[in-house]
DNA sequence: TATATTAATGCAACTAAGTTGCAAATATAC
DNA sequence: GTATATTTGCAACTTAGTTGCATTAATATA
């Protein structure tokens, strides 16, 4: 799993992370790179990408998927559970460098946690 | 909003969460329902419930909607911010009677949260 | 550098969750 | 019992995401 090739569509997609560091929607970059990558290699750039731990994705409000650049991930190790804050204004999403504290739970074995905290972001907040 | 009149569809909603004191997803209440309610009229069933602090939703993975019971939640004060915990091997989801703490955000104002923690449960746990 | 191999892409058609508009049915208030 | 407003069913639609397959483009090898 995970062989990624650096074909123009990759290079594409990351440079879009690079630019700004924060969470895009997969909806927004379907959009964005409309006229140059078709949606499904969108979708399936993003797999691979996610695969070899360069990005993680995770739902938003409304279900949409929200993929963001790791920091700190493998392929095999995804360590990297923040929590990540929606603007209900804007609908902007950022990575939170805080770590939560998942409850401890018996007789259960938690493997993981998505929390999507909501409000209103910085900029949003004047 | 949320004028809840007693008619048939609600009551046999309402059963089904009173027959089984857990989360129950959109998709499989549709299904269970298929030759009684329409497909559109669960959705507004569901819809006018959460209005009225009768039931809470939230996203499990794959961006599915479920519902549960609320307790303590009325029409304009939904507090029931509650981590919700789905068996990666069942796939079944249970509100988890436990607070969580949404770390201090300097800048930002935090209306909510989302906690869904994955593993598995007590049942699957054999 | 040319060629073989394998991964990646585009396209079109599809699936599935959820929504909308509207006419008909059914609760509730009077 | 009748009027009024809510609720329902239906069919058609929207949108996110997927699949199969033939074509194209990276990489490895000679």
């Amino acid at each position: 799993m995970g062989v990624v090739r650096k074909t123009q569509s990759v290079s594409l997609v990351l440079d879009a992370f690079n630019a700004e560091n924060k969470a895009i929607s997969v909806i927004d970059l379907v959009e964005r790179f409309s006229d140059k990558i078709n949606k499904t290699t969108v979708y399936r750039v993003l797999d691979r990408l996610e695969d070899d731990g360069v990005l993680h994705s995770f739902l938003g409000v409304n279900g949409i998927k929200w993929y963001a650049p790791c920091k700190g991930c493998s392929e095999h190790k995804h360590t990297d559970v923040h929590p990540h804050f929606q603007c209900t204004d804007c609908g902007k999403i950022d990575c939170l460098n805080v770590d939560i504290t998942i409850p401890n739970l018996p007789n259960r074995e938690v493997a993981g946690a998505q929390v999507l905290i909501q409000g209103k972001c910085e900029a949003c907040c004047n």
